[in-house]
DNA sequence: ACATACCTGGAACGGCGTTCCATACTCTTA
DNA sequence: TAAGAGTATGGAACGCCGTTCCAGGTATGT
C-alpha cells in the first residue's frame, strides 16, 4: 500500500473508492459468507474494480477484517442506552454482546489492547463506569481491563463457534447430539458431564454470558465493599 | 480423508505415521512458526513424506490445529496440582493459562462447547469443583460454563495478540508506544484512557488474568452466600 | 498545454489446502 | 509359497488465494 491515503484535496471521480466504502462492503460480504468467504477478488467484483485497487485503501486482509470488526463494534456502542443508574456496566456489556452476535465473524477480532477507534471507545467507557463505582483509584485499571477482557473474550468464545456449527446444522440438534455424546462418556472419568446433559440441552448462550457477567460484577461490588476506600466500611 | 483411520491389526512399517505423530509434529511447527507457518507441505517435509499422506491421518487443517490445541490443553491439565483445599478452581485456571501461554497459537482454538478429549476433561474438572462449593445444584452448570468461558476466552484475549505483536517488537516497547498514543488522545473524548497510560505501561498480563478470575470467584462465593440453599442464611 | 499527484484495474507471482491415484507394504487366506 | 485385500504412502496436479506490479486514466495546479 502506498504511503498516503488522503483523498485528493477537492475532487476525484464520482465513483471513487474510499476506505469507508471498502470496509463497508467487506462487512456486508462477511455477514453473507463469513470470514473465509471474504476475498479480495470477490470484494473487488462487488465494487466494480480490480483487486489491486483495494490495496490503495487498505493495507492487507488483516487490517481490512480488523477495521470491519471495529465498525461492527461502533454500531454496538451506538446502541448502548444512556448509563443512568448503577447498571451502566451491565448494559454496556450486553449491548456489545448483542452487537457482536449479529455479526459473528467480528467477535474474535475485537482484541486487547485496543488500537482502533471503537475498541478504544469501548475500553474508555468501561473504565469511566468502573471509576464511578467507588473502587479505590489504583484498582480502576485492573478492573476495567478485567471487564473488557470478559466482554470481548467470552463473547468471542460464545459467538464464534456458532459460525462453524450453524452453517451445517441448527443449534438445537447440535446441542442434542453433543448432549448425547456426553451421556455416553464414562461416568467415572467424567462425573460432571454425564450428569449435565439436560442442562446443556436447555442452556441459552446469552443467559450464560449474563450469568458470568453478573458473577464478575457481584465480585466487583463485593471487593469494593471490603476496601479501605469504601465510604461505608462494614460494621 | 478415507473412512477409516485404524492401524493394521498388528503390523505396519517401522517408520509408519500415525495421527499422534502428525499432531505432535504440528505442535512443534506451530511453536516455531505460529499458525501461519504451519503448512502441509512443510509438515510433510519434516516427516519425510508427501502432503497427501497426512490426509490419511487428519481430515484437514482445521482438525489438525484443533487436535494440536487439545494436546497442549492436555499438557496443561497434567500440570494441575492436586485440588486440596478450596483453591482448586483457581489453581486449575492458572495452570491452563500458563500452559496456553507457552503455546500462544493454541489459546484461540480451545472452544466451547468442548468436543475433544482434553476440552471435555477441563470442563468436567471445572464442573466437579464448582459442585463442591455448596452452590445450589441448579446453578452448577451455568457457573461451570461461566468459569470455562472465562478461562478459555480471556486466556485467548490475553495470549493471542502477543503472537502478532511479539514477532515484530518486544512487549515493553509495544506497551510504551501504545501508552504514548493513548496519552495523545483527546481527554474530553477519552477521559479514562488518557489518565491510564502509566497503568498500561506497568501492567502484567498474567496478573490481569488473575485479577479478573478473582473477581469472578469472589462473585461466586458472594452469590453462593445469598442463595436459599445456603446453610447459613444472612441474619 | 504541461507537470504532478492521486487513484484504478488487470495481469502475474508464489504459495496454499486439498484431491487424486499409481504404487508399495504387510498381513491373511489358500 | 502365491495370490488377494486392506492399509498407507508420496508426488503430481487443480483451483483459489493474498499480494505485488505497473501502465494507464483522471483530476488539480501552473
Amino acid at each position: 500500500m502506498p504511503r498516503t491515503r488522503g483523498r485528493a484535496p477537492a475532487g476525484g471521480r464520482a465513483d471513487a473508492l474510499s476506505p469507508e466504502i471498502v470496509v463497508g462492503a467487506a462487512v456486508a460480504l462477511l455477514d453473507e459468507r463469513g470470514e473465509r468467504g471474504l476475498t479480495f477478488r470477490l470484494l473487488a467484483e462487488r465494487l466494480n474494480t480490480g483487486a489491486g485497487a483495494l490495496y490503495w485503501h487498505v493495507a492487507n486482509k488483516d487490517e481490512l477484517v480488523a477495521l470491519a470488526a471495529d465498525q461492527v463494534l461502533g454500531q454496538a456502542l451506538a446502541a448502548v442506552p444512556r448509563p443512568e443508574n448503577g447498571t451502566g456496566l451491565r448494559a454496556l456489556a450486553v449491548a456489545v454482546f448483542d452487537g457482536l452476535d449479529r455479526h459473528p465473524w467480528a467477535a474474535s477480532h475485537v482484541t486487547a489492547p485496543a488500537s482502533l477507534p471503537n475498541g478504544l471507545r469501548l475500553f474508555d467507557r468501561i473504565g469511566t463506569l468502573v471509576a464511578r463505582t467507588g473502587l479505590p483509584a489504583e484498582r480502576h485499571f485492573a478492573v476495567a481491563t478485567a471487564v473488557f477482557y470478559y466482554v470481548t473474550g467470552v463473547s468471542a468464545q460464545i459467538i464464534a463457534p456458532a459460525v462453524t456449527v450453524g452453517a451445517t446444522t441448527d443449534r438445537a440438534s447440535f446441542l442434542a447430539r453433543t448432549a448425547e455424546r456426553w451421556g455416553r462418556l464414562d461416568p467415572a472419568a467424567y462425573p460432571f458431564l454425564t450428569g449435565a446433559t439436560a442442562a446443556l440441552r436447555d442452556h441459552d448462550d446469552r443467559d450464560q454470558f449474563l450469568a458470568g457477567l453478573d458473577l464478575l460484577l457481584d465480585g466487583l461490588s463485593a471487593s469494593g465493599r471490603s476496601t479501605a476506600a469504601d465510604p461505608r466500611p462494614p460494621t
